[in-house]
RNA sequence: GGAGGGAUGGCUGAGUGGUCGAAAGCACUGGUCUUGAAAACCAGCGGUCCGAGAGGGCCCCAGGGUUCGAAUCCCUGUCCCUCCGCCA
């Protein structure tokens, strides 16, 4: 959420800001809705004041003694002036903060002007793409040929967009996530979480993608509620600090963990639809970090390296892009994107995502610090990144890593995961 | 699933329907003392909203209710703890 105070004070230029993010901000609605609720406001907190200051002279009078029944009556009708003027304050109050939830983050005066992946601006390039003296295959090719990738028995089991990983390319595909994990602890000073993998609808509004995107998500009925699963580790790992007020000292806070991801994937029909790329279900270890807001911006080069040292140690190629305003998500105030090069479909592919939401989701989840200059609690800053999505990973090793026989070399760094495996 | 107990400020923890936003301790901040530190002592110290300010409102898990007045009484829900049962 924007913070109230300054969209109140400018609306103009907030909608002006969000313009580059594609968002037509409702200045009017906006407010006259303001307008409405600072009368409101003044007028119950008037009748509250009155309430109170009457009925303390009752307790007074009672304690004296003294006959109460005249200023009972003259209390008679102040309860439902209250009950009404509370009633309208708190109807248009929701109004404001229904409108105030769905408008999305304000992008960084950094990012690319755009409208949608197209205007991305390339950042680097690492490594250089193989050449091949033969033909290269797609990861589908690949797996399918020895089975080890099977689509249509996860088509059975489930349904389309799922996948059975057998063998030792199910083992490659932990391998990955072993090795992931162990960079991001040893080596970036994570610590690792292990996280629910369903949560209520209160962490999803912490992190954004409730309400808006309630369609992108896999929903389960539990007694009279629901719970999801999530999208993201993000979701529950950056909740982690929903509704809390940490010290300074334990600041930045870092984390990393390991999770199926679900993803509903509504309105993505008929994209990407042959292989592992875009699937309900796909692993992932996250990144995120809280930290002091003045720290934030030099933290997400930081998590940014942090990802691209996977690629590094895989000595996959890869390119960063910093998304344009239209592409950049609800939350985020920048983007970073890196994407892998893919042989089976000549093109660099988003593996990972890394992102700076300010204090867009501290404030929704009133996460805060006591920033020990002024003793008082103030939002934190939070950031997270994928270290990396496990199965665009595994379909980059394989693809990459091919040979003209059809066999995936098992990458030196990951070796020690396969127990001496070399090739598959 | 059954039977009980609980939820109060950053933390621990008192609390009578009427100066209770709330004792006390810890933590924190400032001061005295000290070469410095510790200890001791003194003082300060919840959050949030409206307001230029004065000031005012709201918040004792959440939502309802009773009442002139609710942290305190009643109802519903959520979460936590203990015991029994079941269980990977």
């Amino acid at each position: 959420m924007l913070d109230p105070k300054i969209v109140r004070s400018n609306p103009e230029e907030v909608a002006e800001l969000l313009k580059k993010k594609g968002y037509e901000f409702p200045v009017e609605q906006f407010v006259a809705l303001e307008d409405q609720r600072k009368e409101l406001q003044v007028q119950t907190e008037n009748l509250q004041s009155e309430r109170n200051t009457r009925s303390k002279s009752i307790g007074k009078a009672k304690a004296a003694g003294e006959d109460i029944q005249p200023l009972l009556a003259e209390v008679a009708d102040l309860g439902s002036k209250l009950d009404a003027a509370k009633a309208g304050l708190n109807e248009c109050q929701a109004n404001l903060e229904d409108l105030l939830v769905g408008v999305p983050n304000i992008p960084d005066s950094s990012v690319p002007q755009g409208e949608d992946e197209d205007d991305n601006v390339e950042v680097r390039t690492w490594g250089t793409p193989r050449e091949f003296d033969f033909e290269p295959k797609d990861h589908v090719a690949l797996g399918e040929q020895d089975g080890l990738l099977d689509f249509e028995t996860a088509a059975k089991i489930t349904g389309s967009r799922f996948s059975l990983l057998k063998g030792k390319l199910a083992r490659l595909h932990r391998a990955l996530t072993q090795m992931m994990l162990d960079t991001q602890t040893a080596e970036h000073g994570y610590e690792e979480v292990y996280v629910p993998y369903m949560v209520n609808s209160d962490s999803l509004r912490g992190t954004g993608q409730l309400p808006k995107f309630e369609e992108d998500l896999f929903k389960l009925p539990f007694g009279d509620r629901h719970y999801y699963l999530i999208p993201t580790a993000e979701v529950p790992v950056t909740n982690i600090v929903r509704d809390e007020i940490v010290d300074a000292a334990q600041l930045p806070m870092k984390f990393t963990s390991h999770t199926p991801c679900f993803r509903s994937e509504a309105g993505s029909a008929g994209r990407d639809t042959r292989g592992m790329i875009r699937q309900h279900q796909f692993e992932k270890v996250e990144m995120v970090q809280m930290v002091e807001p003045s720290k934030s911006w030099d933290a997400l080069e930081e998590m940014t390296g942090h990802a691209e040292a996977i690629l590094q140690k895989l000595h996959l190629p890869y390119r960063v892009v910093a998304l344009c305003g239209g592409d950049l998500g609800f939350s985020a105030a920048k983007t970073y994107d890196l994407e892998v090069w893919l042989p089976g479909q000549q093109k660099y592919r988003e593996i990972s995502s890394v992102s700076n939401m300010t204090d867009f989701q501290a404030r929704r989840m009133q996460a805060r610090w006591r920033n020990p200059e002024t003793g008082k609690p103030e939002l934190l800053h939070t950031l997270n990144g994928s270290g990396l999505a496990v199965g665009r990973t595994l379909l980059a090793v394989m693809e990459n890593y091919q040979t003209a026989d059809g066999k995936i070399q098992i990458p030196e760094a990951l070796q020690p995961y396969m127990g001496g495996v070399t090739e598959i």
